[in-house]
This record gives C-alpha cells, sequence and structure tokens, in this order.
RNA sequence: GGAGGAGUGGCAGAGUGGUCGAUUGCACCUGUCUUGAAAACAGGAGUCUGGGCAACCGGACCGUGAGUUCGAAUCUCACCUCCUCCGCCA
C-alpha cells in the first residue's frame, strides 16, 4: 500500500510503475475515486459535526426546546445515515483500488515481462565436467533409498514425497547449519507459524491476488512462506528503536498450491506443495540508502553460503514484468543443475519500502520522535528440498553416491558419503 | 466440544445513555524551588484524518464490526482474543 497524498502528487510515477510491472492498474480511476470519497467524507463530517452540538444544547435546553431539538435533530440523524451509506459504498471501491496501487520499482529495474527478461549481475563457481553422465536427483535419491515418491503421492496426492534416510538426515542438516550461520550474524531464530489468518496475508501482500496460491479452510490459511508470520510479529506495533535494524532468521513449514504450474517441473523435488524454509526477514528505518544496503547484506549471505557450499550459481536483477506488486527490487540467485544443465532458482531477495509496513501498521519512533513507517526486506537463506536437489546433482559421484558438503559434515554426524553405489 | 468471566490511553485502574478523549495513580515532559538532584507544587502531553501558509478549526478512535437512540465507553447482536472450570487430545 502507497501514501494517497503521494500517489495523488505523483500520478505519472504510477502510471510508469504499472507499465513497467506490467500491471493494468488505472490511477485515475483511483484518484477519481478518492476525490468523491472526500467530497462525501467532508459532507458526513459536517453533518456529524451539527450532530455533536445540538447534542450538546439538548442537555442544557430546557422540556420544550429539548422536544423541539431532537425532532429537528431526527431529520440530520435521516441524512447523514444516507451519506454515511454512500460513504460506504466509494470506501469499499476505494480500498479495492488501494490495495491494487504498485510499488514503484527501483531505477535499476531492468525493462521486461517475463523471468526471460531477467538480467544476470553476476556467476559464481566453476561448472564441473563429469567424467560420466550426470544424473538427475530423482534418480540418484530413488536409487539411493533417499526419496519415495511412490508412496507419498499415495499419502499426499499430487507432488507428494517421503524423504528418507540420508536425504532426511541431509535436510536437517541443512537447517542446522543454517540457523546457526545466521545467528553467529546477528539473525534472531525463530520457529514461526505456519497456519495463519486472512489479516497476515493482506499484510505481506500476498492477498487480495494470490488466493489461488494458497491452502486454506475458513479464515485460516496455511502460509507459503515464514515471511507471513514474521511480519506480522510486529504488526499494529509503535518500535521504540530502529536504528539498529530488526533481523529474523525464520524456519517454517512453506506451503503453495503452485496453481498455474501443474505442467512445471511435474516430477522430483524441485516443486511441491509442501516444504521447509529458512527465511531471512529484516525490518529497518524508513531510508533508501539503508534499504538498499541491507537488500546487498541479505543477498551476500545467500550467495555466500552457497559459495561455502561449493554450489556453481549466478545472480540476476528482476525485470519489472517478474516482480511482485510491493516489491521494489529483487534479485534472484540461481543455482547450477547439472541435470537439467541450466541455473534453477533457490533464493529471492527483494526489499519493499514501506509497501508491507503501511498494510501492517508497523511503525518506529525516529531521533526527533516522529512516527514513521519502518522498512521491510526478505530472502531466502535455504528452501528445502530444493537445495538438497541441488546440493546432491552437484555433489554425485561416478558410483552414485553423492559427497557430503564439507561444511555440513559436522552437522551429518561425521558422514561424508550419503546414498548407495549403484553403478561403476 | 460444553459452562462461566473479561477486554478502557505506556502501565495499573474508575466510569453502566448526555460538556467522557475519558476520574485517579504510576511512568513521561516542562516550569517553580534547589549549587545540583530528590521531594513538593504548578502545568503539559495520544493516534489517525479533513481544511488552512500558520496559529487554529472540524471528524474519528474505550478489542473488531453491525444495530438501537436526537445522542453510545455505557444498551442489543455477531465476531476476535484472553482467563477459569469440565471434556477430548500429540
Amino acid at each position: 500500500m502507497l501514501d494517497i497524498k503521494f500517489i495523488r502528487e505523483q500520478t505519472d510515477l504510477i502510471r510508469a510503475a504499472a507499465s513497467k510491472k506490467h500491471l493494468s492498474f488505472n490511477v485515475d480511476d483511483l484518484v477519481a475515486c478518492d476525490e468523491k470519497r472526500l467530497a462525501i467524507l467532508r459532507a458526513v463530517e459536517d453533518l456529524r459535526a451539527k450532530q455533536n452540538a445540538a447534542s450538546e444544547e439538548v442537555q442544557k435546553a430546557d422540556a420544550a426546546a429539548r422536544a423541539l431539538l431532537i425532532e429537528s435533530m431526527k431529520q440530520v440523524k435521516d441524512e447523514l445515515k444516507k451519506k454515511e451509506e454512500e460513504l460506504e459504498t466509494v470506501m469499499k471501491e476505494w480500498r479495492a483500488l488501494m490495495l491494487a496501487v504498485p510499488n514503484i520499482p527501483d531505477m535499476t529495474v531492468p525493462e521486461g515481462s517475463s523471468d526471460a527478461d531477467n538480467v544476470e549481475t553476476h556467476a559464481w563457481g566453476e561448472i564441473k565436467e563429469y567424467a560420466f553422465t550426470p544424473l538427475d536427483h530423482i534418480e540418484l535419491m530413488e536409487k539411493g533409498d533417499m526419496v519415495d515418491f511412490e508412496r507419498g503421492t499415495k499419502t499426499s496426492g499430487f507432488r507428494g514425497y517421503f524423504l528418507k534416510n540420508d536425504a532426511a538426515m541431509l535436510e536437517m542438516a541443512i537447517w542446522q547449519y543454517v540457523m546457526q550461520r545466521w545467528q553467529a550474524k546477528g539473525f534472531t531464530p525463530m520457529l514461526v507459524p505456519s497456519l495463519v489468518r486472512r489479516e497476515t496475508l493482506l499484510g505481506s501482500g500476498y492477498l487480495p491476488q494470490g488466493e489461488d496460491d494458497l491452502y486454506k479452510d475458513g479464515n485460516d490459511y496455511f502460509a507459503g512462506t515464514g515471511e507471513v508470520a514474521t511480519m506480522y510479529y510486529h504488526a499494529d506495533e509503535v518500535l521504540d528503536d530502529l536504528s539498529q535494524p530488526k533481523k529474523f532468521i525464520v524456519w517454517s513449514p512453506c506451503f503453495r498450491k503452485e496453481a498455474g504450474s501443474h505442467g512445471k517441473d511435474v516430477k522430483g523435488l524441485v516443486r511441491v506443495h509442501e516444504f521447509y524454509k529458512c527465511e531471512q526477514v529484516i525490518l529497518c528505518e524508513a531510508s533508501h540508502e539503508t534499504s538498499v544496503s541491507l537488500h546487498e547484506e541479505i543477498r551476500r549471505h545467500a550467495e555466500e553460503m552457497l559459495e561455502e557450499l561449493g554450489i556453481p550459481y549466478h545472480t540476476v536483477i528482476n525485470c519489472g514484468g517478474d516482480l511482485g506488486l510491493g516489491q521494489v527490487k529483487k534479485y534472484d540467485i540461481e543455482a547450477w543443475m547439472p541435470s537439467q544443465g541450466k541455473y534453477r532458482e533457490t533464493h529471492s531477495a527483494s526489499y519493499f519500502h514501506d509497501f508491507q509496513t503501511r498494510r501492517l501498521n508497523i511503525r518506529y519512533k525516529d531521533t526527533e520522535g516522529k512516527l514513521r513507517y519502518a522498512h521491510s526486506l526478505n530472502n531466502t537463506a535455504a528452501a528445502t528440498p530444493r537445495l538438497v536437489t541441488v546440493i546432491i546433482e552437484n555433489y554425485q559421484q561416478a558410483d552414485g553416491t553423492v559427497k557430503v558438503p564439507d561444511v555440513l559434515v559436522p552437522f551429518m554426524n561425521g558422514k561424508t558419503v550419503i546414498g548407495k553405489a549403484f553403478r561403476s
């Protein structure tokens, strides 16, 4: 959500934002609606003022005058009721339009309509030449007794899976490694709810437009990311001090219907309905420079983790058409998948300015004691099992076993090789 | 799932139809006093929003949303949250 005053004054910027993000939003509709809203609001408030004044007089008046006054106020009451109904109608439209206003993308965001137009900023790591034909994670994991898709779908339906043995332990090792790694960088570790109320999703900007991708039961929703609950943690609060940003490293189960991507990644663990994610979430002071510098910081945290793990990756700036409604700028970090011969997204780092915090009403007192909306950012730390598939494919050996990345060995109880040898 | 109770300003806690945006206490800020501080005394402070260059003026906010009324913190209904007891349960 943006400030209505800002929207009124900067219609050109909003128009440009909508066009860069390839959204069909029309500011002029909102501005017209807002004018209507203010006119009616003024009428309503004038009537209320009249009512308040009369209410005071009623108390002082004698019986005869009082009866007369009350009689005349009945008309005001009816009039007010009519105006209030008008206002409610306009407000409904106004609120819906306000929720559809896109945030302004940063100047450095490239033009483009889809992820095909994202621009690589840099790549890291050498793409390994294998002396054998690299297998995909599905074959490696099935033959290594690390996954069971058949019983997974039997139990859970399409995209269901069981992780077993070394893969189960590897996944938990990753969580442990990640939570410790980020805690050491000053992030507050949290396990947060995945079962959340509708307001939380409106606040972080996943609703109203993302309804189709969410599992729900009445007003209870299953969050697609820990960001949702984490952002709501401080909702409706005034934080004393944001001179130091609040940084969270959050673990949570994540649920996504993956509506509209039924044809993509239909096999394997790259795209599943139920997974786990460690997420970086930050609240900071309302400064563009601070947001930008923290954005770079959380991007680097994730890149450095992939470097520690020895996974080749590249980073792209997402183009306008690939940005969400609230995002100012986004980097995707994509890890190399040997079986596919291409990079696949493992991380997504974005910042929002005060787009989310306005909806969530998260404010703080600045050094002058003025109340301001905080800024927010987030980036993946590790999404599993997707990251498991990346590790398994990149660390596969000729015999079908998988080497454990050095940094994970301590979290695997010293185990250095996982899976089973099934070829020579 | 069943039965009761409760939600008021930063906190505590009054207020049960009309100068109540709200008594009071604590905490907070500013004066007076003091070498300074404490104490005492006096005063001031909330948020959102409309108009105005501004001083200022108007509206809203007592868990949320509807309703009754000329008028609602106060009455009615629904919802949310918390507490107590019973039942069930990893």
